[in-house]
DNA sequence: TTGTATGCGTTATCAC
DNA sequence: GTGATAACGCATACAA
């Protein structure tokens, strides 16, 4: 590997012992202008600049973060991220990412992560029953844990959400005035789909509208295809007659996946012969081919949130934020 | 910030010396059985675990790779970035995911991440001038680089691509096949545009076949509302009769955008008034409602090479990948 | 303001 | 096989 200058060696160059080069590299240090001249002068002739990693060890502080990820199949992961990272970078935070998936699972992320030692992690959506903490190879050895944009589960581990509660009764109270009366909900993989919670409130919310019976669709994952999948296995099982007039899918990707079949495989009109809904605000849901009505998640407060809670600013408690219902033509 | 259980402190527990408690952790490492049993039983006690920090320091290598992205609207970075994580994680890698922008250079990236000592710099999708190099700040301190899904342009450093001639040869040969003589191209962001040389090549080839007129247009970034913006400018600045009867868009994400706003607010019929083709197979243009044709990038052999570059089973020198032709409803 | 000693938790190298 | 010494590069506390 290649050699880097260190502090010592500028120290030689400058004259001054190391620790006048540690502290014309310190914010605030007490040093005079000519040393710090001096050393700046050595410092940039040697190409030095502090070894972030030695820092880290003697301050007990990495400033990185990991993110945990688990669903890279669903579009709207990338605008989170796109924010996420900018603001971390912006408090001089590095966001480690990390793809939770059947060779890497929870427990092995988190030993790692506290091996390299985060400053904290942030479950994106995604989490873990709280007995995954229990395991034994994990102790209590955890860092500080934030759960972004699903519920937490984990005791003590505070999440940032979007109220599913009130945007579910938004999105039923629109269907219902529409006239809609046979709702369908599809979920997506079930152990983030229970999290949300999206399916427990829309069926809530039409049984106060005298609306008993939803049925029930189920996608394996969050992606077209299995939007795909799920709306094709509904319409092969269930006759003409029976079929419902409105599917609210878990999120829009699920929703336009179902969307195009209904349309491209069953000749159905959106929404005259079914309407749909989907969840996100996905950009190309507002595409004139789909006209998705959809419900957004306030993304940048939600990341305002965590930041805060990261840094410190804010108290680790769980934080419920309001979204915005957005009707397009598909409803 | 919470404390953790030392190689000392494990050491004491297990009355052996702390260098015995990290041969006990060390792979291969000459230790009696029953010395290696005592130390993880006190190990295990303590919750101890090898501080993977102070590891990288002594050894100089943190088995961190720095990935860069600078356009997080293409849908298409999110399966790339998802195999990339589970591949280097695979390798015991982690991805540090740096956002570049307009707060945060490519220099400020490569500064940073050199401070932390990553072992690589993966520029995904990115990249910049060779004299960016040689800012004042960045000195020859810079970490093994590798440009992945564009032409490097960086002396030095390897780059990992599709075979832009090859691919638009074959998409041009088909239009050709089909009967499109008007061919019209719609580049995204300049800088990443002429990296990718897709432009060249589709204007090259058309001209082989004696067509020397190609329509130019162009998009601000690449994202589905750059795409509608600029045919939207195309639209409205041509006669129907002069207007182009195929439209190449350097990505999916712009030939959606496009492709929607063609039929939506003009009323044009895809392919029969005028053709669209993409680039990239993002799983969204295969749906019904787009049957984009497009051009599939070989994703996973692509992070295979990058793969074995960054861990030296390969020399670090370009390679060029040839990707597959998926015609559609679109042409 | 500046220099000294010590610590952060590990690895490498050498005696024993 | 095991323990000891030095080193990784920087930070903190204290002395000068």
């Amino acid at each position: 590997m290649r050699k880097r200058a260190t502090a010592k060696e500028v120290a030689d160059a400058a004259g001054v012992s190391k620790w006048t080069v540690i502290r014309a590299f310190t914010e605030g240090a007490s040093i005079t202008e000519e040393s710090k001249r001096r050393v700046m002068e050595a410092a940039t002739a040697l190409n030095y600049s502090p070894n972030l990693l030695a820092r880290s060890l003697a301050k007990n502080l990495t400033h990185q973060i990991a993110v945990f990820v688990d669903d890279f199949a669903n579009p709207q992961k990338l605008p989170f991220l796109e924010t996420l990272t900018e603001r971390l970078q912006a408090e001089g935070l590095v966001a480690m990412l990390i793809n939770i998936n059947t060779n890497f699972d929870h427990v092995h992320a988190l030993l790692n992560a506290d091996q390299r030692q985060v400053d904290a992690v942030v479950l994106f959506g995604t989490a873990f029953r709280n007995e995954t903490l229990n395991d034994s190879r994990l102790g209590r050895g955890a860092p500080p844990m934030f759960v972004l944009a699903r519920d937490s589960q984990i005791e003590g581990v505070p999440a940032v959400v979007c109220d599913a509660e009130r945007a579910l009764r938004e999105i039923v109270d629109h269907l219902h005035a529409r006239g809609y009366r046979r709702p369908g909900f599809m979920s997506g993989a079930s152990a983030l789909s229970t999290a949300l919670k999206r399916r427990q409130h829309f069926l809530e919310v039409w049984k106060e509208k005298g609306v008993d019976t939803v049925a029930s669709l189920s996608a394996e994952r969050y992606s077209a295809q299995a939007g795909v999948a799920a709306i094709r296995a509904y319409m092969e099982s269930t006759a003409p007659a029976d079929r419902i007039d409105v599917l609210m899918c878990e999120n829009d990707i699920l929703a336009l996946g179902a969307m195009d079949t209904l349309r491209g495989t069953y000749g159905l009109r959106v929404p005259e012969d079914m309407a749909v809904v989907g969840f996100d605000n996905y950009e190309l849901g507002g595409a004139f081919a789909y006209g998705l009505t959809t419900y957004e998640q306030p993304k940048d407060e939600m990341i305002d949130v965590i930041m805060a809670m990261i840094t410190g600013r804010q108290p680790a408690e769980t934080v419920t934020l309001s979204g915005k219902l957005i009707v397009r033509t598909s409803t």
